[in-house]
DNA sequence: AGGCATTGGCTAATAGCATTAGCTTTAGGG
DNA sequence: CCCTAAAGCTAATGCTATTAGCCAATGCCT
């Protein structure tokens, strides 16, 4: 039998068409197996059990998440490399809102390393306004919820107004800017 | 043989038992029946299904939330009933994160209306600033993301750093309300 | 080239879950 | 006192993850 050649590499792309397709809850050993072409336990071979492929999922989100806050900042700095971020944060939680929803695991150590990456963009992002130490780490964390939660809310249809949310979100990182500036 | 006496409020009283001990994974029906002493089918005379049971579970625990946002709240006009607001929301999440964590739902008619009803405090509250209409429903959708996503966050233990979350919410707030202010 | 260990696939079996069907018993109102 | 509606039950189905153990393909080493 011609085997199918997989990877761990494979079984989480897999498993990101199976989650953007049908969100997180779509991700099951049985739908990734299916994309495979393969028997369930052959997934084993790869991956420990369902809750290590989850992690991996949830760590290749964040990893791409960074990349393009990465992008996103180059070139610019104070206001404007903020705005940047916060953009790109939205659009990628706009762009793949299953996705962006599968991002919240448990706490373990691959996701928490994944974690620190996108937090040492943020730092990296707030130095153009003097800020260093805790105080940067309350701003970072600011600028996390704010994306994030607005993410996640807006992902999850929670915003059913139709005013724009654009000029919400415009609002949101104005809120977050104006106090960055004298926050110094 | 004795009858247990459930009803449905019972039932999602015995869920939220189960949510609060072991986060939203751990709301099953099995779990739910061993609670009550009696068979799992026997659910389903209260219940249509485990997605109602959750929708049910999302709608208690917003209707919490909203008693506890109506109280903070009352008495308190302007910056500091927002701050109230918002602190009482927190408190929420961290006195009861796995509960928090089971908010988010799919998007259904009951938990629409529960979540209207959470809206509306937000914006009666934001009256004392003078706005209305769009602006009222952008600055509500700014508080929301900012107190979900910390919430959200810091119940997912995602905020590991020894900096006190006091202090970084502090921050959040004083974020939101300095914008309401001049946003009139 | 040939042997052989490693690897990646398989089938079969187990156990937990939700759900449905259909039966039995309880409780309470005429 | 009956008898109907509600609330419980058992049994059966089908989906899920997981484990055990088998077999074939791959590729390295001589």
């Amino acid at each position: 039998m011609a085997r199918a050649g997989l990877s761990q590499e494979a079984v989480v792309d897999l498993a990101l068409q199976a989650v953007d397709e049908g969100g997180p809850t779509a991700l099951t050993l049985a739908a990734v197996a299916a994309r495979a072409g393969v028997a369930i336990p052959s997934l084993y071979k790869h991956v420990r059990n369902l809750a290590e492929l989850r992690a991996l999922v949830s760590v290749r989100i964040m990893n791409e998440l960074s990349d393009l806050l990465t992008e996103a900042v180059l070139g610019r700095s104070g206001d404007e490399a903020v705005r940047a971020l916060m953009e790109a944060w939205r659009a990628y939680a706009v762009r793949h809102p299953h996705r962006y929803a599968a991002i919240i695991q448990a706490p373990d150590p691959a996701t928490a390393q994944a974690g620190e990456r996108l937090i040492g963009i943020l730092l990296a992002t707030l130095r153009a306004y003097g800020l260093h130490g805790s105080a940067a780490v309350h701003a970072v964390r600011c600028l996390r919820a704010m994306a994030h939660g607005f993410g996640v809310l807006e992902a999850s249809g929670a915003f059913g107004l139709p005013e724009k949310l654009d000029d919400s979100y415009d609002l949101l990182v104005r809120m977050a800017i104006s106090r960055l500036r004298t926050a110094r």
